[in-house]
DNA sequence: CCAAAAACATGAATTCTTCTCATGTTGACG
DNA sequence: CGTCAACATGAGAAGAATTCATGTTTTTGG
């Protein structure tokens, strides 16, 4: 390949100047530079680009032609210069995100919501991690932001801050047996039908932490995409669910269900923001990490402060 | 600007190859080369292409998003280098045609898709010149050959290929008066209504050769954009029109139409080829000239070959 | 877990490209 | 037909990219 960017940008701008010589100015280099640079351009491709000795100026067919090219590909270029430059200094940027908590949606679109116009530059994506590991798909490179209430075994190179503490309860219809209680062991669930989201169990704070130490497993299982749909199947007393406290208050007082602690001192879980050191200090991603923290810790009823 | 298209071209080696190492061996660089080409972009921008210290490789947004504009960019620019260079060989190019001779529709067409299939490189195009005179469109670079029976004033630069001889007749209907007649004079069409495609008379032979000289003007004129209309006209004896011997001939079995010799020795006139001097001696431009010249003369009635 | 290998990084020297300078040619216009 | 502006060209200077030699890091296979 021949061809090179400077050509096509000099081609251009003898194009709108209609000359060598103040094209040449407008470039930055001498009219002798353009010169050499257009002959070399023939000479290489053995054909003329202008009609010589011809003033005004007059483009052979395969000038116009590379013209052509150079009007497509300058500005792209110029385009794509503009926007690198900017993700550098740190305005700019991907914040391609995805959460393993599937409640999280609940606390999270506000969010976006209030970053989305001081951030307009960012180009913002938001996936719940169905069909992919959201902490490996963040150290590939794939998304740049997981919300994860899991630290887990360091990948390396992954920063965790936590966002803010939360009691998982267990929903449950005012209707059932257990809703008397003041809170639920283990093995009140043995004989209970448990609602999750789709997720395999190591991915569910119930099973990791609650039922899974204990080795009991609930009697059926069945799993609901949306919280709507979880809530519901809860009120109609079709089985029970763990849901974040702050998930649940928002569903008490429109569905008859009730919320009971997992274990009498409360099952609690920090929230945490999963990114790429690289990322930590980008001013974009700070920003998101201290609007999430800051004004769900305020507005979400229910949750604590971070540590 | 910084972004080289060699840079672009490393990103899409690496990514193809996965690696620094290999994709230095397919672009014959060193590894050594390819590190300081990434390290100075990475700097110039101010911010990773690539994760480092991690394989394997990973790319960051901004790395993703430059090797986006790669894979856009560098096939486009490879596309217009191939072209590029068999334009210098001659077997491809533009060949952009204005008639200035409107009856030339009729023996052009076959002869191009004779010409199509033989150089379906080239670019062709075919224009009447209803809207712009030819001549300065071929010195601009507008178009690239030129059909007239007029090798004006010489513009410079521009060389004029005889393609062959005909003569101008004068067509009438057979209900004519003049139908009668051997050949005509000037003052023939004193009070005749003269026909002719719509531009203006000094681009006319009848004009500027036969009645201009004799300082004769038609009692009226009226135009007309296609042949077979400016036929049907005349078979209507609603005037009279001047047309070449080989286009009156096509229509004279099926309309009743007569022609008659513009003076006692004919109105004969010469058709040109007009192409810029530099477009003289490429492949595929005199491949056409040869062609209109040699099959138009075998398989068109009444013209004789040039000179 | 260690050693060997592969991949990547880096500084200095070299090679190659591209630019400028000085000057010669050519074309346009009065 | 002479003058001016635009363009061309060769030689040398400036600058950029590459290589070479070597050091560091990461992976892999025993």
């Amino acid at each position: 390949m021949f061809l090179d960017l400077r050509h096509l940008r000099a081609l251009l701008a003898i194009h709108e100047q209609g000359n060598l010589s103040q094209a040449a100015s407008t470039l930055h280099v001498t009219q002798s530079a353009l010169s050499h640079q257009l002959r070399a351009l023939e000479n290489h491709f053995d054909t003329p680009l202008f009609f010589r000795r011809s003033r005004p100026l007059r483009w052979t067919p395969a000038g116009q032609q590379l013209l052509e090219l150079a009007r497509h590909i300058v500005p792209e270029v110029e385009r794509a210069e503009s926007a690198l430059r900017s993700t550098g200094d740190g305005q700019q940027g991907r914040l391609h995100m995805a959460v393993e908590c599937h409640s999280c949606f609940e606390w999270l679109m506000p969010t976006l919501d209030r970053y989305r116009p001081e951030w307009p530059q960012v180009e913002l994506d938001l996936s719940m991690g169905f069909s992919f590991h959201p902490l490996p798909a963040l150290y590939r490179g794939d998304v740049d932001l997981v919300i994860t209430s899991d630290p887990e075994a360091d990948l390396g190179g992954l920063t965790y801050v936590p966002l803010f503490r939360y009691e998982m309860l267990l929903a449950v219809a005012r209707a059932s047996p257990l809703a008397t209680r003041d809170w639920i062991t283990p093995a009140d669930l043995a004989d209970q039908t448990l609602i999750t989201y789709p997720v395999c169990p190591e991915r569910l704070d119930i099973f990791s932490r609650f039922l899974g130490p204990a080795g009991v497993e609930p009697a059926q299982r069945r799993t609901a995409e949306l919280t709507v749909m979880l809530v519901q199947l809860v009120a109609n007393n079709r089985g029970v669910a763990a849901l974040p406290n702050w998930a649940l208050r928002e569903y008490q007082d429109q569905a008859s269900i009730h919320g009971l602690a997992l274990g009498e001192s409360g099952l609690w879980s920090t929230l945490y923001a999963a990114v790429r050191n690289e990322d930590r200090g980008k001013a974009y991603v700070d920003a998101f990490i201290r609007l999430a923290r800051d004004r769900t810790a305020e507005t979400l009823p229910g949750v604590l402060p971070a540590r």
